[in-house]
DNA sequence: ATCTACATTATAATAATTCTAAACTATTGA
DNA sequence: TCAATAGTTTAGAATTATTATAATGTAGAT
Protein backbone atom coordinates (compact mmCIF):
# COMPACT_ATOMS: atom_id res chain seq x y z
CA UNK A 1 0.00 0.00 0.00
CA UNK A 2 1.28 3.64 -1.01
CA UNK A 3 2.43 6.18 2.34
CA UNK A 4 -0.60 7.94 2.95
CA UNK A 5 -2.50 6.80 0.33
CA UNK A 6 -6.38 7.10 1.18
CA UNK A 7 -6.63 4.05 3.63
CA UNK A 8 -10.26 4.28 3.67
CA UNK A 9 -10.68 3.27 -0.08
CA UNK A 10 -7.69 1.11 -0.26
CA UNK A 11 -9.50 -1.23 2.40
CA UNK A 12 -12.86 -1.06 0.59
CA UNK A 13 -11.29 -1.76 -3.35
CA UNK A 14 -10.23 -5.16 -0.90
CA UNK A 15 -13.14 -5.79 -0.02
CA UNK A 16 -12.17 -5.03 4.08
CA UNK A 17 -14.37 -2.84 5.42
CA UNK A 18 -12.72 0.42 6.81
CA UNK A 19 -13.25 0.01 10.45
CA UNK A 20 -11.16 2.75 12.93
CA UNK A 21 -8.86 -0.12 13.89
CA UNK A 22 -7.66 -1.02 10.17
CA UNK A 23 -7.53 2.40 9.23
CA UNK A 24 -5.08 3.06 12.53
CA UNK A 25 -2.84 -0.10 11.77
CA UNK A 26 -2.64 0.92 7.85
CA UNK A 27 -1.37 4.41 9.41
CA UNK A 28 0.96 2.35 11.57
CA UNK A 29 2.07 0.40 8.96
CA UNK A 30 2.14 2.14 5.70
CA UNK A 31 3.15 5.62 6.55
CA UNK A 32 6.38 5.25 6.65
CA UNK A 33 9.49 6.36 4.47
CA UNK A 34 10.99 2.65 4.47
CA UNK A 35 10.12 -0.83 4.09
CA UNK A 36 8.37 -1.86 8.18
CA UNK A 37 9.45 -5.23 9.25
CA UNK A 38 7.82 -6.55 12.26
CA UNK A 39 6.43 -9.16 14.30
CA UNK A 40 2.81 -9.30 16.18
CA UNK A 41 4.30 -7.90 19.11
CA UNK A 42 5.96 -5.13 17.60
CA UNK A 43 2.86 -3.86 16.00
CA UNK A 44 0.98 -4.46 19.35
CA UNK A 45 3.67 -2.37 21.78
CA UNK A 46 3.84 0.51 18.43
CA UNK A 47 -0.39 0.55 18.40
CA UNK A 48 -0.21 0.53 22.13
CA UNK A 49 2.67 2.58 23.10
CA UNK A 50 3.25 5.10 20.59
CA UNK A 51 0.09 6.00 19.11
CA UNK A 52 -1.94 5.53 22.61
CA UNK A 53 -4.55 3.15 21.15
CA UNK A 54 -6.14 0.19 22.14
CA UNK A 55 -6.58 -2.60 19.53
CA UNK A 56 -7.60 -6.52 20.81
CA UNK A 57 -5.13 -8.95 20.66
CA UNK A 58 -7.28 -11.21 18.53
CA UNK A 59 -7.82 -8.03 16.22
CA UNK A 60 -4.26 -7.45 15.77
CA UNK A 61 -3.76 -10.99 14.35
CA UNK A 62 -7.08 -11.12 12.47
CA UNK A 63 -6.21 -7.74 10.30
CA UNK A 64 -2.24 -8.92 9.79
CA UNK A 65 -3.63 -12.14 8.59
CA UNK A 66 -6.14 -10.46 6.29
CA UNK A 67 -3.47 -8.25 5.23
CA UNK A 68 -1.21 -10.64 4.38
CA UNK A 69 -3.95 -12.85 2.37
CA UNK A 70 -5.09 -9.78 0.46
CA UNK A 71 -1.21 -9.33 -0.23
CA UNK A 72 -0.59 -5.95 1.76
CA UNK A 73 1.86 -7.95 3.88
CA UNK A 74 4.47 -10.96 3.71
CA UNK A 75 5.66 -13.19 5.81
CA UNK A 76 9.05 -13.52 6.46
CA UNK A 77 10.86 -16.13 7.77
CA UNK A 78 14.05 -15.88 9.36
CA UNK A 79 13.31 -17.30 12.72
CA UNK A 80 11.46 -20.48 13.58
CA UNK A 81 10.38 -19.53 17.28
CA UNK A 82 7.90 -16.32 15.79
CA UNK A 83 6.65 -14.79 12.52
CA UNK A 84 8.26 -11.54 10.64
CA UNK A 85 5.91 -10.23 8.62
CA UNK A 86 7.23 -6.84 5.72
CA UNK A 87 5.32 -4.38 4.23
CA UNK A 88 7.28 -4.85 1.13
CA UNK A 89 5.41 -7.60 -0.69
CA UNK A 90 7.63 -7.87 -3.20
CA UNK A 91 10.37 -10.72 -3.58
CA UNK A 92 13.29 -9.54 -2.66
CA UNK A 93 16.42 -10.21 0.14
CA UNK A 94 17.02 -9.97 2.98
CA UNK A 95 20.17 -8.86 5.67
CA UNK A 96 19.30 -9.95 9.42
CA UNK A 97 21.34 -8.71 11.65
CA UNK A 98 21.79 -11.15 14.20
CA UNK A 99 22.67 -8.58 17.35
CA UNK A 100 19.36 -6.34 17.28
CA UNK A 101 17.08 -9.10 15.42
CA UNK A 102 16.73 -6.26 12.75
CA UNK A 103 15.71 -7.18 8.95
CA UNK A 104 17.16 -4.91 6.12
CA UNK A 105 15.87 -5.15 2.51
CA UNK A 106 18.34 -5.21 0.17
CA UNK A 107 17.53 -3.89 -3.97
CA UNK A 108 17.83 -5.11 -6.99
CA UNK A 109 21.75 -3.85 -7.25
CA UNK A 110 22.58 -5.05 -3.91
CA UNK A 111 22.43 -8.78 -4.54
CA UNK A 112 23.48 -10.01 -8.16
CA UNK A 113 20.64 -12.43 -9.95
CA UNK A 114 20.34 -15.84 -8.50
CA UNK A 115 20.94 -18.33 -11.37
CA UNK A 116 19.60 -21.89 -10.18
CA UNK A 117 21.01 -24.97 -12.53
CA UNK A 118 18.92 -27.81 -11.12
CA UNK A 119 15.55 -28.07 -11.49
CA UNK A 120 12.72 -30.59 -9.66
CA UNK A 121 10.55 -32.78 -11.71
CA UNK A 122 7.22 -31.38 -12.03
CA UNK A 123 7.85 -28.22 -9.80
CA UNK A 124 7.80 -24.67 -10.77
CA UNK A 125 9.63 -22.13 -9.01
CA UNK A 126 7.86 -19.80 -6.94
CA UNK A 127 10.72 -17.66 -5.09
CA UNK A 128 14.03 -17.40 -4.63
CA UNK A 129 15.12 -15.61 -1.77
CA UNK A 130 18.31 -15.00 0.08
CA UNK A 131 18.97 -14.33 3.48
CA UNK A 132 22.22 -12.95 4.52
CA UNK A 133 22.85 -13.07 8.25
CA UNK A 134 25.29 -10.36 9.53
CA UNK A 135 26.67 -9.51 13.03
CA UNK A 136 29.15 -6.95 14.49
CA UNK A 137 32.48 -8.08 13.25
CA UNK A 138 34.00 -7.17 16.26
CA UNK A 139 37.63 -6.17 15.02
CA UNK A 140 38.37 -4.62 18.25
CA UNK A 141 37.93 -7.19 20.40
CA UNK A 142 40.69 -9.92 21.01
CA UNK B 1 27.80 -37.31 12.11
CA UNK B 2 29.12 -39.67 9.76
CA UNK B 3 26.96 -42.65 8.83
CA UNK B 4 27.22 -45.81 11.38
CA UNK B 5 29.79 -44.27 12.85
CA UNK B 6 30.35 -45.32 16.30
CA UNK B 7 27.91 -43.56 18.19
CA UNK B 8 29.05 -43.91 21.99
CA UNK B 9 32.40 -42.57 20.97
CA UNK B 10 31.21 -39.61 19.04
CA UNK B 11 29.34 -39.05 21.61
CA UNK B 12 31.98 -38.66 24.49
CA UNK B 13 34.57 -36.70 21.92
CA UNK B 14 31.38 -33.94 22.60
CA UNK B 15 31.07 -34.25 26.11
CA UNK B 16 28.29 -35.79 25.92
CA UNK B 17 27.35 -38.94 28.29
CA UNK B 18 26.01 -41.79 25.70
CA UNK B 19 22.56 -42.83 27.51
CA UNK B 20 20.72 -45.55 25.40
CA UNK B 21 18.14 -42.30 24.31
CA UNK B 22 21.12 -40.71 23.10
CA UNK B 23 22.30 -43.47 21.03
CA UNK B 24 18.69 -44.51 19.31
CA UNK B 25 18.72 -40.97 18.69
CA UNK B 26 21.75 -40.89 16.70
CA UNK B 27 21.06 -43.76 15.03
CA UNK B 28 17.71 -42.39 13.95
CA UNK B 29 19.06 -39.61 12.63
CA UNK B 30 22.65 -40.09 11.09
CA UNK B 31 22.49 -43.97 9.94
CA UNK B 32 20.77 -42.48 6.36
CA UNK B 33 21.91 -42.27 3.39
CA UNK B 34 21.03 -38.94 2.66
CA UNK B 35 20.87 -35.74 4.59
CA UNK B 36 17.92 -35.61 7.01
CA UNK B 37 15.16 -32.39 7.19
CA UNK B 38 13.02 -33.07 10.39
CA UNK B 39 10.44 -31.40 12.61
CA UNK B 40 10.25 -32.11 16.57
CA UNK B 41 7.17 -33.61 15.49
CA UNK B 42 8.90 -35.98 12.49
CA UNK B 43 11.36 -36.76 15.08
CA UNK B 44 9.23 -38.08 18.06
CA UNK B 45 6.89 -39.76 15.40
CA UNK B 46 9.65 -41.88 13.90
CA UNK B 47 10.82 -43.14 17.23
CA UNK B 48 7.66 -44.64 18.46
CA UNK B 49 6.23 -45.73 15.54
CA UNK B 50 8.98 -47.18 13.23
CA UNK B 51 11.10 -47.87 16.14
CA UNK B 52 9.19 -48.96 18.06
CA UNK B 53 10.94 -46.55 21.62
CA UNK B 54 9.29 -44.91 24.12
CA UNK B 55 11.63 -41.70 24.58
CA UNK B 56 10.16 -38.66 26.44
CA UNK B 57 9.61 -35.58 24.43
CA UNK B 58 10.95 -33.41 26.56
CA UNK B 59 14.25 -35.91 25.98
CA UNK B 60 13.97 -35.46 22.29
CA UNK B 61 13.64 -31.64 22.88
CA UNK B 62 16.65 -31.47 25.21
CA UNK B 63 18.63 -33.87 23.02
CA UNK B 64 17.71 -32.07 19.74
CA UNK B 65 19.07 -28.94 21.49
CA UNK B 66 22.39 -30.72 23.00
CA UNK B 67 23.10 -32.02 19.69
CA UNK B 68 22.94 -28.55 17.89
CA UNK B 69 24.80 -26.87 20.56
CA UNK B 70 27.29 -29.08 19.61
CA UNK B 71 27.03 -28.50 15.61
CA UNK B 72 25.60 -32.12 14.70
CA UNK B 73 21.81 -30.58 13.73
CA UNK B 74 21.57 -27.66 12.45
CA UNK B 75 17.86 -25.20 12.69
CA UNK B 76 16.55 -24.53 9.25
CA UNK B 77 13.98 -21.44 9.30
CA UNK B 78 11.58 -22.14 6.37
CA UNK B 79 8.40 -21.79 8.22
CA UNK B 80 7.74 -19.38 11.36
CA UNK B 81 5.17 -21.76 12.50
CA UNK B 82 7.91 -24.52 13.53
CA UNK B 83 11.49 -25.77 13.42
CA UNK B 84 13.00 -27.45 10.93
CA UNK B 85 16.35 -29.78 11.95
CA UNK B 86 19.27 -30.54 9.28
CA UNK B 87 21.62 -33.04 9.78
CA UNK B 88 23.90 -31.22 7.21
CA UNK B 89 25.31 -28.54 9.33
CA UNK B 90 27.22 -27.00 6.30
CA UNK B 91 26.37 -23.38 5.48
CA UNK B 92 24.00 -24.97 1.98
CA UNK B 93 21.02 -23.84 0.01
CA UNK B 94 18.00 -25.05 -0.11
CA UNK B 95 14.63 -26.15 -2.40
CA UNK B 96 11.39 -26.21 -0.06
CA UNK B 97 8.10 -28.02 -1.78
CA UNK B 98 5.37 -26.17 -0.64
CA UNK B 99 3.08 -28.80 -1.43
CA UNK B 100 4.58 -31.31 0.49
CA UNK B 101 6.31 -29.36 2.86
CA UNK B 102 9.84 -31.31 2.71
CA UNK B 103 13.34 -29.70 1.76
CA UNK B 104 15.34 -30.53 -0.50
CA UNK B 105 19.58 -30.24 -0.03
CA UNK B 106 21.22 -27.67 -2.96
CA UNK B 107 25.08 -28.73 -3.61
CA UNK B 108 27.76 -26.74 -4.89
CA UNK B 109 26.94 -27.04 -8.39
CA UNK B 110 22.65 -26.22 -7.95
CA UNK B 111 23.58 -22.67 -7.58
CA UNK B 112 25.97 -20.37 -8.12
CA UNK B 113 28.19 -18.48 -6.31
CA UNK B 114 26.39 -16.13 -4.56
CA UNK B 115 28.07 -12.17 -5.18
CA UNK B 116 26.90 -9.68 -2.18
CA UNK B 117 27.69 -6.35 -3.43
CA UNK B 118 26.21 -4.46 -0.44
CA UNK B 119 28.25 -4.50 3.23
CA UNK B 120 26.70 -3.28 6.53
CA UNK B 121 28.86 -1.35 8.17
CA UNK B 122 30.74 -2.66 11.44
CA UNK B 123 28.93 -5.69 10.59
CA UNK B 124 30.36 -9.13 8.70
CA UNK B 125 28.48 -11.58 7.15
CA UNK B 126 28.27 -14.65 9.02
CA UNK B 127 25.96 -16.64 6.41
CA UNK B 128 24.26 -16.22 2.89
CA UNK B 129 21.71 -18.94 2.04
CA UNK B 130 19.24 -19.21 -0.49
CA UNK B 131 15.34 -20.49 -0.17
CA UNK B 132 13.93 -21.86 -3.07
CA UNK B 133 10.42 -22.50 -3.09
CA UNK B 134 8.38 -24.76 -5.28
CA UNK B 135 5.11 -26.08 -6.12
CA UNK B 136 3.76 -28.59 -8.66
CA UNK B 137 3.37 -26.74 -12.04
CA UNK B 138 0.05 -27.80 -12.70
CA UNK B 139 0.42 -27.18 -16.65
CA UNK B 140 -2.88 -29.69 -17.70
CA UNK B 141 -4.21 -28.11 -15.49
CA UNK B 142 -6.66 -25.68 -16.75
C1' DA C 1 29.73 -51.60 45.30
C1' DT C 2 29.17 -46.81 46.09
C1' DC C 3 29.09 -42.21 44.87
C1' DT C 4 27.97 -38.31 42.20
C1' DA C 5 27.22 -35.52 38.43
C1' DC C 6 24.56 -35.59 34.72
C1' DA C 7 20.35 -37.26 32.21
C1' DT C 8 15.58 -38.67 31.80
C1' DT C 9 10.99 -38.22 32.79
C1' DA C 10 6.22 -36.78 33.87
C1' DT C 11 4.15 -32.97 34.63
C1' DA C 12 3.44 -28.07 35.12
C1' DA C 13 4.28 -23.62 33.24
C1' DT C 14 4.77 -20.36 29.56
C1' DA C 15 4.21 -18.24 25.12
C1' DA C 16 2.38 -17.68 20.61
C1' DT C 17 -1.52 -18.23 18.12
C1' DT C 18 -6.29 -19.47 17.09
C1' DC C 19 -11.07 -20.23 18.41
C1' DT C 20 -15.59 -18.90 20.27
C1' DA C 21 -19.48 -16.56 20.95
C1' DA C 22 -21.38 -12.35 22.37
C1' DA C 23 -21.46 -7.40 21.50
C1' DC C 24 -20.74 -3.95 18.07
C1' DT C 25 -20.86 -1.33 13.64
C1' DA C 26 -20.53 -0.22 8.63
C1' DT C 27 -23.32 -0.58 4.89
C1' DT C 28 -27.67 -1.36 2.47
C1' DG C 29 -32.07 -0.40 1.02
C1' DA C 30 -36.94 0.11 2.65
C1' DT D 1 -33.87 8.00 8.27
C1' DC D 2 -33.49 3.83 10.33
C1' DA D 3 -33.92 -0.84 10.98
C1' DA D 4 -31.90 -5.23 8.99
C1' DT D 5 -27.89 -7.74 8.11
C1' DA D 6 -23.51 -9.22 7.25
C1' DG D 7 -19.13 -8.49 8.63
C1' DT D 8 -16.02 -7.03 12.65
C1' DT D 9 -14.21 -6.57 17.20
C1' DT D 10 -13.48 -8.28 21.56
C1' DA D 11 -12.41 -10.81 25.97
C1' DG D 12 -11.47 -14.77 27.26
C1' DA D 13 -10.96 -19.76 26.55
C1' DA D 14 -8.62 -23.30 23.98
C1' DT D 15 -4.85 -25.14 21.51
C1' DT D 16 -0.14 -25.92 20.28
C1' DA D 17 4.76 -25.69 20.61
C1' DT D 18 8.21 -25.22 23.67
C1' DT D 19 10.61 -24.73 28.15
C1' DA D 20 10.99 -25.27 33.22
C1' DT D 21 10.77 -28.06 37.38
C1' DA D 22 11.89 -31.40 40.40
C1' DA D 23 11.89 -36.17 41.40
C1' DT D 24 13.96 -40.41 39.80
C1' DG D 25 17.39 -42.95 37.25
C1' DT D 26 21.99 -44.08 35.50
C1' DA D 27 26.84 -43.72 33.41
C1' DG D 28 31.30 -43.33 34.73
C1' DA D 29 34.57 -42.77 38.33
C1' DT D 30 36.64 -44.46 42.56
MN1 LIG E 1 1.19 -17.10 9.61
MN1 LIG F 1 15.40 -23.44 18.57
ZN1 LIG G 1 11.74 -6.95 3.44
ZN1 LIG H 1 19.68 -29.10 4.36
Amino acid sequence: MPKNCNFIEKLREAGLRPTKQRIKMCEVLYNREKTFHFTINDLVKIISEKMNEKISLATVYNTVHAFEKKGYLKEISIDSHKSYFDTNTSAHHHFFDEDTHELIDCDESDIDKINIRKNIKGKKINSVEVLVRVASDNQTQK
